[in-house]
RNA sequence: GGGCGCGUAGCUCAGUUGGUCAGAGCACUACGUUGACAUCGUAGGGGUCACAAGUUCGAAUCUUGUCGCGCCCACCA
């Protein structure tokens, strides 16, 4: 054995580790396993967007405990990594750091830049990753961005197109101003802000009649209005339905509908349909045919010039719109509201003006407020398929279980399809080109499997010169490849199309995806979409749904609330261990706090276990015993004391209890019953109680030899319960007991190596014997606590009193260590004695008298 | 507006199917240890389990309602 250093050393266990385990390439999985031992994780690929959070150590790190109980318990575990370094998250990082605008970069250009900058910032997850010893296969790193991810993704559009799934639409789309882009309904967010309700007439065509009085917080969008809606019900619908009104400003008549979505309630209970300020608008254009009527360009800016005046839109004042669409010409939306609430005032065409308190919805990346405007974009259809969804989220098993409400409240309330396509810089190209050839023109020209990946900005469709095909300049969004998570790992996409079928069919759908809850909306839904339709399966058979950490006031961290916590300095202060304990006690799904309590009860915990096992190790370093199992070594009759047998059934008690936990993803109640067990059965009593006849004088021999063997197998299983959480000082320990002086044990994290329960048959043998002998030893405890004296003070004669006869047997066969234990020179059942100190077990069944020594004239 | 989660000792949290479920750790008090333990141990104080009503022989646990916190979805003219 070698020699057991006095203290643990984090720092060194960790850099020795991460050598063994790299060199050892301890977590690859293995092929020539059976396919049915497999367990396939879908990892997340972290963001590459420059921050590392406490997030990111909190739910990598309970993945990771996870998926080292899988390969502990014997499954073949897949468990690869990747980063997905592409999309707008990518740009604004490659923009902050490079102090550029891609919007303003040629693309050659800014994707030179991208690619310059991302290998720093990957290297920082690597880092952190390791240290923090996630158990991932290095050699299945992958890149959302390489070649073959590219070609996956590529595969993915062309399956998706082939079956009519995927279509470029000319409509009105999401669309966010500031990076000039549409984007999916996902990506939108929202923020709260103080606005103007404005009142505003439209007179009504033909006189007569009393204005329409309109109420709209959006009166910039007054030009872009096809039509008033009035409640059939509303007390001037009778007059009003079928007249006209005239926009103020642009004179623009306009129908009047009947509407009964309408809230009479609201504003006047007349409304300006307008293309477009919201979602209600595209309905009401669409269910009327109302004209379209854009005032808004991709920037966000009102447009220099309208076709106000025309025969489709026509004016009974073509002057005064034209000086309108000059006054408001160029400004951004929130100007153009100041400017032309301005016009409208100098001609008292504000009746009235309400304070209201508005929700907006902003882009997420952006934080702009959101337009609705019409570009042809590439759509994902989803809301034909919300049914089949639904129904394949059912077929998931959520943990928890409640996040599938989550889930399934997202897809209920989905508004459009599925957007991929961006007008950006740095993602995966969309795999198409438009035709100019003569009688097919705006053919649209899908590529070649068999040559992906394509760059449509460079490579031309196989046939096609140059100068007969229009170039595909968007990029896909972020998600859509990572929404094939999967599929990159096996590389293949459906029956026809891949790299490698075998490994699709045999790895996917895959066991396990671990994700956190912000992301269900778009990552867990966006994976069950692809699936649905590649194959019409589910990605995975599990999700676990890893909540938020929180900052030690309860609060999500946030830069703005100064409460953040660097991962880096974390894992300086208290090493990974701790830190992974840390989130080992708080279960999926549950939002925790980063206690300092919690901290040092992991550190606490470390320590203890680092010093249980020296203690076992220095009296098992000068025994000659060779143990082979707890079942083995019982049957063989070298555990014999009855108390060594007890220990040994509770251990496989918490065996069974811990790995029945983990298989429900439960690993927080893992680590509380093993923690139990550890600091109160095995070090404050079986530690306590076996300590003299484990090494020191007095016991016989083959007593002593069973309580080395029952130290050997209890440390052993110890450290092999805790390795899921604590991987470092499990691994360092497990070096230190079972490795020979010059060499090194394999890993405690190899497939297969979590603790046998064969005790299982025993456990229970000497159970009730051991918790008598236990609560004998409390209650000789608080007798002597209440004398205020030391455990260790000598006792002349301690007396088991009980009604149950049984207790005789026991008191005779543990006779040694009850006396070692309360330092008696002589212990016996029978009748209390007068007048000496005495307390009683918790059940009040036993009475324990102790006749203490008198103290030698030394100490007197 | 709809939904979900949470509200248990000063703090952070456990409490599976209703009956040793009133618990753990930290903090606090007293004492003891420093030959496994930059400590550890023993003993102790501390909670009407948010509130109310109900079901039951019995409820932290089930039902209904109320209040508070957090989140998701929707609305947002």
């Amino acid at each position: 054995m070698k020699a057991f250093p006095k203290r643990y050393k984090p720092k060194d266990a960790e850099a020795a580790c991460m050598g063994r385990w790299a060199d050892d390439d301890a977590f690859r999985w293995d092929e020539a396993a059976p396919a049915g031992d497999d367990y396939v994780i879908d990892t997340p690929p972290p963001t590459v967007s420059g921050t590392l959070h406490v997030g990111h150590v909190y739910s990598y790190t309970q993945a990771d405990i996870m998926a080292r109980y899988m390969r502990m318990s014997g499954r073949n575990v897949l468990y690869p990594i990747g980063w997905d370094d592409n999309g707008l998250p990518t740009e604004r990082l490659v923009e902050k750091v490079k102090k550029v605008r891609g919007g303003t970069m040629a693309r050659e250009e800014f994707v030179a830049l991208c690619r310059e900058v991302i290998p720093d910032y990957e290297q920082q997850f690597r880092d952190l990753f390791t240290r923090l010893a996630l158990s991932v296969d290095w050699s299945r790193e992958y890149q959302t961005i390489s070649d073959e991810s590219r070609t996956v993704s590529q595969l993915s559009f062309i399956d998706l197109y082939r079956k009519g799934l995927l279509e470029r639409r000319l409509e009105p789309t999401l669309w966010d101003p500031a990076d000039r882009t549409a984007i999916a309904q996902a990506e939108v967010e929202e923020t709260e802000r103080e606005g103007k309700l404005n009142y505003i007439p439209f007179e009504i065509e033909g006189g007569g009649l009393e204005p329409a009085v309109i109420a709209t917080t959006r009166p910039e969008l007054i030009g872009a209005c096809g039509g008033l809606m009035i409640h059939p019900e509303h007390p001037r619908a009778a007059e009003l339905i079928g007249k006209r009104a005239i926009s103020p400003l642009y004179s623009v008549p306009v129908e009047i509908y009947a509407e009964d979505t309408v809230d009479p309630e609201k504003g006047t209970g007349i409304v300006m349909c307008c293309t477009f300020g919201d979602v209600t608008d595209i309905q009401w254009f669409r269910t009327h045919k109302l004209p379209l009527r854009l005032v808004i360009d991709q920037a966000g800016k009102m447009k220099d010039a309208l076709d106000i005046g025309s025969e489709d839109w026509p004016s009974l004042n073509a002057d005064e719109a034209q000086a309108t669409i000059e006054a408001l010409a160029g400004l951004k939306a929130a100007k153009a509201k100041e400017a032309i609430l301005e016009l409208l005032q100098a001609r008292g065409l504000i009746l009235k003006q309400e304070a209201t308190h508005q929700v907006v919805p902003i882009a997420e990346r952006s934080g702009a407020p959101l337009e609705i405007i019409v570009t042809p974009q590439w759509f994902i259809r989803t809301l034909d398929f919300r049914d089949q969804i639904l129904a394949k989220g059912r077929e998931i098993t959520w943990r928890p279980e409640y996040m599938r409400q989550r889930f399934e409240s997202w897809v209920e309330g989905l508004k459009w399809d599925w957007s991929i396509s961006r007008q950006r810089h740095f993602g995966v190209p969309l795999p198409v080109w438009y035709s100019m050839r003569e009688g097919e023109e705006g053919k649209i020209l899908v590529a070649d499997p068999a040559r992906l990946p394509v760059d449509p900005t460079v490579d031309l469709p196989e046939g096609y010169a140059e100068d007969e095909v229009e170039r595909e300049r968007d990029v896909m969004d972020t998600w859509a490849t990572s929404s094939v998570t999967p599929q990159l790992v096996t590389r293949t996409i459906s029956d026809e199309l891949g790299l490698d079928q075998a490994a699709h069919e045999r790895l996917f759908p895959m066991s396990l995806r671990p994700q956190a809850h912000e992301i269900i909306r778009t990552w867990a839904f966006y994976t069950i979409v692809k699936a649905l339709h590649h194959q019409n399966d589910v990605p995975w058979r599990d999700i676990a749904i890893s909540g938020w950490c929180l900052a030690g006031d309860g609060q999500k961290m946030s830069k703005s609330k100064g409460n953040v916590i660097d991962p880096i300095k974390l894992l300086d202060d208290y090493g990974s261990d701790v830190v992974r304990y840390w989130t080992g006690t708080s279960r999926l799904g549950h939002d925790t706090v980063l206690s300092q309590n919690t901290l040092q009860q992991g550190k606490r915990l470390v320590t203890k276990l680092w010093n249980a096992v020296k203690l076992a190790h220095m009296a098992l370093e000068q025994a000659e015993i060779a143990p082979v199992s707890p079942k083995a070594d019982i049957e063989a009759g070298i555990i014999t004391h009855p108390l060594d047998q007890w220990l040994l059934g509770r251990l496989s008690d918490t065996v069974a209890k811990a790995g029945e936990a983990f298989e429900n993803y439960e690993y927080a109640n893992a680590l509380r019953v093993t923690e139990d067990f550890f600091w109160r059965t095995y070090c404050d009593n079986y530690l306590e109680i076996v300590k003299r006849r484990s090494r020191f004088e007095g016991a016989p021999d083959d007593e002593q030899r069973s309580a080395l063997h029952t130290l050997y197998h209890a440390s052993d299983a110890m450290i092999r319960l805790f390795a899921p959480f604590m991987p470092y000082v499990t691994d360092t320990l497990h070096d230190l007991l079972n490795a020979g002086e010059d060499e090194s044990a394999p890993t405690v994290h190899r497939r297969g190596s979590w603790p046998d329960r064969t005790v299982q048959a025993e456990a229970g043998l000497f159970e009730s014997e051991g918790e008598a002998f236990v609560a004998v030893l409390s209650a000789a405890r608080k007798v002597k606590s209440e004398l205020q004296v030391s455990m260790k003070a000598p006792v002349a004669r301690l007396t088991v009193t009980a009604k149950a006869e049984s207790l005789a047997d026991l008191i005779g066969d543990t006779a040694h260590d009850l006396q070692a234990v309360t330092s008696s020179e002589a212990v016996e059942l029978g009748k209390a004695p007068e007048d000496a100190p005495n307390a009683m077990s918790a059940d009040e069944a036993i009475t324990v008298t102790l006749k203490m020594a008198l103290p030698s004239d030394d100490e007197a």
